[in-house]
DNA sequence: AATTCGTGGCA
DNA sequence: TTGCCAAGAAT
Protein backbone atom coordinates (compact mmCIF):
# COMPACT_ATOMS: atom_id res chain seq x y z
CA UNK A 1 0.00 0.00 0.00
CA UNK A 2 2.83 2.13 -0.96
CA UNK A 3 1.56 5.78 -1.89
CA UNK A 4 3.21 8.04 -4.24
CA UNK A 5 5.87 7.28 -6.30
CA UNK A 6 6.90 10.51 -7.85
CA UNK A 7 6.49 8.81 -11.46
CA UNK A 8 2.60 8.76 -10.69
CA UNK A 9 2.34 12.36 -9.96
CA UNK A 10 1.04 13.17 -13.17
CA UNK A 11 -2.01 10.58 -12.85
CA UNK A 12 -2.88 12.37 -9.45
CA UNK A 13 -2.65 15.99 -10.64
CA UNK A 14 -4.50 14.96 -14.06
CA UNK A 15 -7.21 13.73 -11.99
CA UNK A 16 -7.40 16.58 -9.61
CA UNK A 17 -7.41 19.13 -12.15
CA UNK A 18 -10.07 17.58 -13.71
CA UNK A 19 -11.69 17.41 -10.08
CA UNK A 20 -11.44 21.31 -9.62
CA UNK A 21 -13.35 21.81 -13.25
CA UNK A 22 -15.54 19.18 -13.12
CA UNK A 23 -16.20 17.20 -9.80
CA UNK A 24 -19.21 17.05 -7.70
CA UNK A 25 -19.22 19.09 -4.68
CA UNK A 26 -23.21 19.61 -3.96
CA UNK A 27 -24.08 16.50 -2.71
CA UNK A 28 -25.98 15.93 0.68
CA UNK A 29 -22.93 14.93 2.09
CA UNK A 30 -20.54 16.68 0.87
CA UNK A 31 -21.68 20.05 2.37
CA UNK A 32 -20.88 19.61 5.94
CA UNK A 33 -18.41 16.72 6.15
CA UNK A 34 -18.40 15.64 9.48
CA UNK A 35 -17.47 12.00 10.43
CA UNK A 36 -20.86 10.97 11.45
CA UNK A 37 -22.25 12.31 7.89
CA UNK A 38 -19.81 10.81 5.65
CA UNK A 39 -19.63 7.30 7.67
CA UNK A 40 -23.65 7.04 7.60
CA UNK A 41 -22.90 8.17 3.57
CA UNK A 42 -20.79 5.67 2.85
CA UNK A 43 -22.74 2.74 4.16
CA UNK A 44 -25.62 3.80 2.35
CA UNK A 45 -23.59 4.12 -0.78
CA UNK A 46 -22.19 0.78 -0.18
CA UNK A 47 -24.03 -1.22 -4.06
CA UNK A 48 -26.34 1.39 -4.16
CA UNK A 49 -26.42 4.37 -6.50
CA UNK A 50 -26.36 8.12 -5.09
CA UNK A 51 -29.61 8.58 -6.52
CA UNK A 52 -31.70 5.99 -4.43
CA UNK A 53 -29.75 6.72 -1.39
CA UNK A 54 -30.27 10.78 -1.22
CA UNK A 55 -34.05 10.36 0.22
CA UNK A 56 -32.72 7.99 2.89
CA UNK A 57 -29.64 10.37 3.78
CA UNK A 58 -32.20 13.05 4.34
CA UNK A 59 -34.46 11.56 6.29
CA UNK A 60 -31.78 9.71 8.44
CA UNK A 61 -29.53 12.94 9.37
CA UNK A 62 -33.67 14.22 10.36
CA UNK A 63 -34.38 11.60 12.64
CA UNK A 64 -30.84 10.62 14.28
CA UNK A 65 -28.84 14.18 14.32
CA UNK A 66 -25.81 12.66 15.73
CA UNK A 67 -24.60 9.48 16.54
CA UNK A 68 -25.77 9.26 20.26
CA UNK A 69 -29.38 9.72 18.48
CA UNK A 70 -28.33 7.02 16.12
CA UNK A 71 -27.11 4.78 19.09
CA UNK A 72 -30.28 5.31 21.43
CA UNK A 73 -33.38 4.22 18.70
CA UNK A 74 -34.55 0.92 18.77
CA UNK A 75 -33.32 -0.74 16.38
CA UNK A 76 -36.76 -1.28 14.60
CA UNK A 77 -36.76 2.45 14.34
CA UNK A 78 -33.32 2.18 12.24
CA UNK A 79 -34.52 -0.71 9.99
CA UNK A 80 -38.21 1.27 9.35
CA UNK A 81 -36.23 3.97 7.90
CA UNK A 82 -33.84 1.64 6.25
CA UNK A 83 -37.13 -0.34 4.43
CA UNK A 84 -36.50 -0.05 0.82
CA UNK A 85 -32.67 0.16 0.45
CA UNK A 86 -31.79 -3.32 0.98
CA UNK A 87 -28.82 -5.09 2.59
CA UNK A 88 -30.00 -4.50 5.73
CA UNK A 89 -27.14 -6.09 7.82
CA UNK A 90 -26.02 -2.27 7.09
CA UNK A 91 -28.27 -0.54 9.09
CA UNK A 92 -28.02 -3.19 11.87
CA UNK A 93 -24.43 -2.70 11.89
CA UNK A 94 -24.56 0.81 11.51
CA UNK A 95 -27.07 0.94 14.65
CA UNK A 96 -24.58 -1.53 16.66
CA UNK A 97 -21.46 0.42 15.87
CA UNK A 98 -23.34 3.91 17.21
CA UNK A 99 -23.67 2.18 20.59
CA UNK A 100 -20.20 1.17 20.52
CA UNK A 101 -18.94 4.71 19.72
CA UNK A 102 -21.89 5.78 22.25
CA UNK A 103 -20.13 3.51 24.95
CA UNK A 104 -16.51 3.35 23.93
CA UNK A 105 -15.68 6.05 22.38
CA UNK A 106 -17.41 9.13 24.05
CA UNK A 107 -19.59 9.55 21.38
CA UNK A 108 -17.02 10.41 19.09
CA UNK A 109 -16.23 8.79 15.75
CA UNK A 110 -12.81 7.18 15.49
CA UNK A 111 -10.18 8.98 13.72
CA UNK A 112 -7.12 5.97 13.94
CA UNK A 113 -7.35 3.73 10.90
CA UNK A 114 -7.40 0.30 12.40
CA UNK A 115 -9.75 1.33 14.94
CA UNK A 116 -12.42 2.66 11.87
CA UNK A 117 -11.64 -0.50 9.98
CA UNK A 118 -12.63 -2.95 12.75
CA UNK A 119 -16.16 -1.28 13.06
CA UNK A 120 -19.02 -3.56 12.40
CA UNK A 121 -19.77 -2.47 8.35
CA UNK A 122 -16.82 -0.82 7.64
CA UNK A 123 -14.02 -2.10 5.07
CA UNK A 124 -11.15 -1.29 3.92
CA UNK A 125 -12.35 0.51 1.38
CA UNK A 126 -14.97 2.38 3.31
CA UNK A 127 -12.62 2.97 6.09
CA UNK A 128 -10.42 4.93 3.16
CA UNK A 129 -12.91 7.22 2.08
CA UNK A 130 -14.34 8.25 5.11
CA UNK A 131 -10.87 9.28 6.95
CA UNK A 132 -9.29 10.55 3.57
CA UNK A 133 -12.82 12.49 2.61
CA UNK A 134 -12.83 13.72 6.29
CA UNK A 135 -9.07 14.45 7.59
CA UNK A 136 -7.25 14.03 4.16
CA UNK A 137 -5.83 10.85 6.35
CA UNK A 138 -3.49 9.10 2.65
CA UNK A 139 -5.95 5.98 2.36
CA UNK A 140 -6.91 5.13 -1.00
CA UNK A 141 -10.47 3.60 -2.10
CA UNK A 142 -11.29 1.15 -4.39
CA UNK A 143 -14.89 1.08 -5.00
CA UNK A 144 -16.75 0.01 -8.23
CA UNK A 145 -16.01 3.36 -10.17
CA UNK A 146 -12.12 3.06 -9.23
CA UNK A 147 -12.04 -0.54 -10.38
CA UNK A 148 -13.25 0.84 -13.57
CA UNK A 149 -11.15 3.37 -13.88
CA UNK A 150 -7.83 1.37 -12.77
CA UNK A 151 -8.68 -1.36 -15.27
CA UNK A 152 -9.14 0.43 -18.18
CA UNK A 153 -6.27 2.42 -17.76
CA UNK A 154 -3.74 -0.54 -16.71
CA UNK A 155 -5.85 -2.92 -18.90
CA UNK A 156 -6.55 -5.49 -15.65
CA UNK A 157 -8.14 -8.90 -17.32
CA UNK A 158 -10.04 -10.80 -15.37
CA UNK A 159 -14.17 -10.48 -13.06
CA UNK A 160 -12.95 -7.31 -10.73
CA UNK A 161 -14.80 -9.23 -8.18
CA UNK A 162 -12.14 -12.24 -8.32
CA UNK A 163 -9.83 -12.14 -5.15
CA UNK A 164 -6.91 -12.30 -7.12
CA UNK A 165 -7.47 -9.17 -9.52
CA UNK A 166 -9.07 -6.96 -6.71
CA UNK A 167 -5.93 -7.51 -4.92
CA UNK A 168 -4.15 -6.64 -7.67
CA UNK A 169 -6.21 -3.44 -7.91
CA UNK A 170 -5.95 -2.47 -4.45
CA UNK A 171 -2.07 -1.80 -5.28
CA UNK A 172 -3.04 0.13 -8.91
CA UNK A 173 -4.75 2.68 -6.46
CA UNK A 174 -2.86 2.82 -3.55
CA UNK A 175 -0.14 3.20 -6.45
CA UNK A 176 -1.60 6.16 -7.98
CA UNK A 177 -3.19 7.70 -5.01
CA UNK A 178 -1.03 10.74 -3.74
CA UNK A 179 -0.35 11.99 -0.36
CA UNK A 180 -1.84 15.33 -0.06
CA UNK A 181 -5.21 16.66 -1.37
CA UNK A 182 -6.62 13.05 -0.93
CA UNK A 183 -10.20 13.67 -0.18
CA UNK A 184 -10.15 15.45 -3.51
CA UNK A 185 -8.69 12.95 -5.80
CA UNK A 186 -10.61 10.01 -4.31
CA UNK A 187 -13.65 12.23 -4.67
CA UNK A 188 -12.31 12.60 -7.78
CA UNK A 189 -11.65 8.76 -8.78
CA UNK A 190 -15.25 7.97 -8.07
CA UNK A 191 -16.65 11.02 -10.08
CA UNK A 192 -14.67 10.03 -13.14
CA UNK A 193 -16.20 6.68 -12.91
CA UNK A 194 -19.53 7.97 -12.87
CA UNK A 195 -19.34 11.15 -14.63
CA UNK A 196 -16.72 9.97 -17.77
CA UNK A 197 -15.22 6.32 -17.71
CA UNK A 198 -18.76 4.89 -17.32
CA UNK A 199 -20.10 1.64 -17.79
CA UNK A 200 -21.32 2.08 -21.04
CA UNK A 201 -20.81 5.02 -23.40
CA UNK A 202 -17.57 6.91 -21.69
CA UNK A 203 -16.85 9.54 -22.59
CA UNK A 204 -12.76 9.43 -23.41
CA UNK A 205 -12.65 12.79 -25.12
CA UNK A 206 -13.54 14.60 -21.86
CA UNK A 207 -11.31 12.12 -19.89
CA UNK A 208 -8.18 13.67 -18.07
CA UNK A 209 -6.37 10.01 -18.15
CA UNK A 210 -7.27 9.56 -22.07
CA UNK A 211 -3.73 10.01 -23.45
CA UNK A 212 -2.43 7.33 -20.94
CA UNK A 213 -5.21 5.36 -20.62
CA UNK A 214 -3.76 1.80 -22.50
CA UNK A 215 -7.76 0.22 -23.37
CA UNK A 216 -8.39 3.70 -25.13
CA UNK A 217 -5.17 3.22 -26.48
CA UNK A 218 -6.12 -0.09 -27.93
CA UNK A 219 -9.34 1.31 -28.95
CA UNK A 220 -10.71 -1.64 -26.59
CA UNK A 221 -12.61 -0.25 -23.36
CA UNK A 222 -15.21 -2.51 -23.89
CA UNK A 223 -12.92 -5.44 -22.67
CA UNK A 224 -12.34 -3.60 -19.56
CA UNK A 225 -13.60 -4.16 -16.83
CA UNK A 226 -14.08 -8.06 -17.56
CA UNK A 227 -18.07 -8.70 -17.08
CA UNK A 228 -18.95 -11.40 -14.59
CA UNK A 229 -19.34 -14.64 -15.60
CA UNK A 230 -23.46 -15.07 -15.90
CA UNK A 231 -25.73 -17.90 -14.07
CA UNK A 232 -28.89 -18.13 -14.00
CA UNK A 233 -30.19 -17.18 -10.56
CA UNK A 234 -32.14 -20.04 -9.06
CA UNK A 235 -36.07 -19.84 -8.31
CA UNK A 236 -37.43 -20.20 -5.27
CA UNK A 237 -41.40 -19.78 -4.05
CA UNK A 238 -42.50 -18.58 -0.64
CA UNK A 239 -46.07 -18.50 0.47
CA UNK A 240 -46.94 -15.94 2.59
CA UNK A 241 -49.86 -16.40 5.34
CA UNK A 242 -51.81 -12.88 5.73
CA UNK A 243 -54.16 -13.80 8.58
CA UNK A 244 -56.46 -10.88 9.27
CA UNK A 245 -58.09 -10.15 12.27
CA UNK A 246 -60.19 -7.05 13.44
CA UNK A 247 -58.40 -5.44 10.47
CA UNK A 248 -54.95 -6.19 12.20
CA UNK A 249 -52.63 -8.52 10.22
CA UNK A 250 -50.01 -11.42 11.54
CA UNK A 251 -46.39 -11.04 11.49
CA UNK A 252 -42.97 -12.25 12.48
CA UNK A 253 -39.75 -11.06 12.96
CA UNK A 254 -36.87 -12.91 11.08
CA UNK A 255 -34.29 -13.90 12.11
CA UNK A 256 -30.98 -11.38 12.15
CA UNK A 257 -28.97 -13.90 9.88
CA UNK A 258 -30.21 -14.98 6.47
CA UNK A 259 -32.60 -12.65 4.20
CA UNK A 260 -34.01 -9.62 5.86
CA UNK A 261 -32.73 -10.23 8.73
CA UNK A 262 -34.53 -8.37 11.83
CA UNK A 263 -37.37 -7.33 9.74
CA UNK A 264 -40.93 -8.02 9.90
CA UNK A 265 -42.87 -10.22 7.91
CA UNK A 266 -46.06 -12.64 7.03
CA UNK A 267 -45.34 -16.15 8.21
CA UNK A 268 -44.08 -17.83 5.15
CA UNK A 269 -43.96 -21.73 4.65
CA UNK A 270 -41.96 -23.00 1.26
CA UNK A 271 -44.92 -25.18 0.10
CA UNK A 272 -48.45 -24.88 -0.31
CA UNK A 273 -48.96 -27.88 1.40
CA UNK A 274 -47.06 -26.51 4.72
CA UNK A 275 -49.51 -23.92 4.60
CA UNK A 276 -52.68 -26.08 4.89
CA UNK A 277 -51.26 -28.24 7.13
CA UNK A 278 -50.59 -25.74 9.52
CA UNK A 279 -54.10 -23.59 9.01
CA UNK A 280 -55.62 -26.93 9.46
CA UNK A 281 -54.17 -27.55 12.86
CA UNK A 282 -55.80 -24.44 13.56
CA UNK A 283 -59.24 -25.25 12.42
CA UNK A 284 -59.59 -23.04 9.64
CA UNK A 285 -60.50 -24.49 6.48
CA UNK A 286 -61.06 -21.30 3.97
CA UNK A 287 -58.58 -19.37 2.14
CA UNK A 288 -57.89 -16.97 -0.39
CA UNK A 289 -54.64 -17.41 -3.14
CA UNK A 290 -53.92 -13.66 -3.99
CA UNK A 291 -52.50 -12.56 -7.29
CA UNK A 292 -48.47 -13.80 -7.19
CA UNK A 293 -45.34 -11.26 -7.19
CA UNK A 294 -42.21 -12.40 -8.74
CA UNK A 295 -38.96 -10.80 -6.12
CA UNK A 296 -35.65 -10.80 -7.93
CA UNK A 297 -32.87 -10.86 -5.15
CA UNK A 298 -28.93 -10.39 -6.24
CA UNK A 299 -28.66 -14.06 -5.85
CA UNK A 300 -32.16 -15.92 -6.67
CA UNK A 301 -35.71 -15.43 -7.67
CA UNK A 302 -38.74 -15.56 -5.17
CA UNK A 303 -42.08 -16.47 -5.94
CA UNK A 304 -44.19 -14.85 -3.63
CA UNK A 305 -47.69 -16.42 -3.09
CA UNK A 306 -50.03 -15.10 -0.54
CA UNK A 307 -52.27 -16.59 0.83
CA UNK A 308 -55.37 -14.42 2.66
CA UNK A 309 -57.19 -15.69 5.77
CA UNK A 310 -59.50 -13.57 7.64
CA UNK A 311 -60.24 -14.87 11.01
CA UNK A 312 -63.16 -12.48 11.94
CA UNK A 313 -65.78 -15.09 11.17
CA UNK A 314 -63.92 -18.47 11.69
CA UNK A 315 -64.77 -18.46 15.67
CA UNK A 316 -62.17 -20.38 17.97
CA UNK A 317 -59.41 -20.66 15.74
CA UNK A 318 -55.85 -19.25 16.33
CA UNK A 319 -55.97 -17.65 18.84
CA UNK A 320 -52.56 -17.31 18.77
CA UNK A 321 -49.97 -17.51 15.83
CA UNK A 322 -47.35 -19.33 17.50
CA UNK A 323 -46.38 -21.79 15.29
CA UNK A 324 -44.26 -23.92 17.61
CA UNK A 325 -47.11 -26.80 17.40
CA UNK A 326 -47.35 -26.82 13.67
CA UNK A 327 -43.40 -27.12 13.74
CA UNK A 328 -43.22 -30.21 15.95
CA UNK A 329 -45.58 -31.49 13.21
CA UNK A 330 -43.23 -30.61 10.38
CA UNK A 331 -40.01 -31.33 12.12
CA UNK A 332 -41.60 -34.98 12.52
CA UNK A 333 -41.64 -34.68 8.35
CA UNK A 334 -37.51 -34.89 7.31
CA UNK A 335 -38.24 -32.00 4.95
CA UNK A 336 -38.87 -29.42 7.21
CA UNK A 337 -36.93 -26.50 6.97
CA UNK A 338 -37.28 -22.67 8.11
CA UNK A 339 -35.41 -20.13 9.20
CA UNK A 340 -38.08 -18.36 10.55
CA UNK A 341 -38.18 -17.41 14.14
CA UNK A 342 -40.74 -18.05 16.72
CA UNK A 343 -40.38 -14.17 17.90
CA UNK A 344 -43.04 -12.65 16.54
CA UNK A 345 -44.92 -8.93 16.64
CA UNK A 346 -48.83 -9.96 16.32
CA UNK A 347 -51.12 -7.88 14.91
CA UNK A 348 -50.01 -5.11 12.35
CA UNK A 349 -52.47 -2.50 11.80
CA UNK A 350 -52.17 -1.49 8.46
CA UNK A 351 -54.14 1.77 9.02
CA UNK A 352 -51.79 3.17 11.45
CA UNK A 353 -48.10 1.09 10.79
CA UNK A 354 -45.42 0.96 13.11
CA UNK A 355 -42.40 2.18 12.56
CA UNK A 356 -40.65 -1.36 12.24
CA UNK A 357 -38.55 -2.61 9.37
CA UNK A 358 -40.18 -4.59 6.29
CA UNK A 359 -39.04 -5.55 2.93
CA UNK A 360 -40.50 -4.33 -0.32
CA UNK A 361 -42.93 -7.16 -1.29
CA UNK A 362 -44.07 -7.20 1.96
CA UNK A 363 -44.38 -3.43 2.17
CA UNK A 364 -46.32 -3.60 -0.79
CA UNK A 365 -48.52 -6.20 0.36
CA UNK A 366 -49.96 -4.13 3.86
CA UNK A 367 -50.13 -1.28 1.03
CA UNK A 368 -52.54 -3.31 -1.01
CA UNK A 369 -54.15 -4.12 2.40
CA UNK A 370 -54.75 -0.84 3.67
CA UNK A 371 -56.11 0.67 0.50
CA UNK A 372 -58.11 -2.13 0.20
CA UNK A 373 -61.66 -0.75 1.50
C1' DA B 1 -12.04 -18.07 -1.87
C1' DA B 2 -16.54 -18.20 -3.02
C1' DT B 3 -21.28 -17.03 -1.22
C1' DT B 4 -24.50 -14.43 0.84
C1' DC B 5 -26.37 -10.54 1.69
C1' DG B 6 -31.71 -6.02 -1.73
C1' DT B 7 -33.44 -3.09 -4.60
C1' DG B 8 -33.84 -0.06 -8.35
C1' DG B 9 -31.77 2.83 -12.23
C1' DC B 10 -30.87 2.44 -16.75
C1' DA B 11 -29.72 0.79 -21.36
C1' DT C 1 -38.52 -6.97 -21.00
C1' DT C 2 -34.48 -8.56 -19.50
C1' DG C 3 -29.94 -8.19 -17.80
C1' DC C 4 -26.30 -5.69 -15.66
C1' DC C 5 -24.55 -3.87 -11.65
C1' DA C 6 -24.29 0.10 -8.19
C1' DA C 7 -19.32 4.74 -3.23
C1' DG C 8 -18.71 -3.57 -0.48
C1' DA C 9 -18.68 -6.23 3.85
C1' DA C 10 -19.19 -10.40 6.41
C1' DT C 11 -18.73 -15.12 6.62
Amino acid sequence: MQAQSNKNAPFAKAVLNWYQKFGRKDLPWQQEKTLYKVWLSEVMLQQTQVTTVIPYFQRFINTFPNITALANAPLDEVLHLWTGLGYYARARNLHKTAQIIRDEYQGNFPTDFQTVLSLSGIGRSTAGAILSSCLNQPYPILDGNVKRVLARYFVVDGWTGEKKVENKLWGLTAQVTPKEYIADFNQAMMDLGAMVCTRTKPKCDLCPLSSECQSHRRNDWQSYPSKKVKKTLPEKKGYFLILEKQGKVALEQREKSGIWGGLYCFPQFDTEQDVIDYLIQNRVTEYQQWTAVKHTFSHYHLYIYPIYVNLDEGSENIENIDRTSWKKIAENKSEYQSSLSTKVKYWYDPQNPEQIGLATPIKNLLLQIAKRK
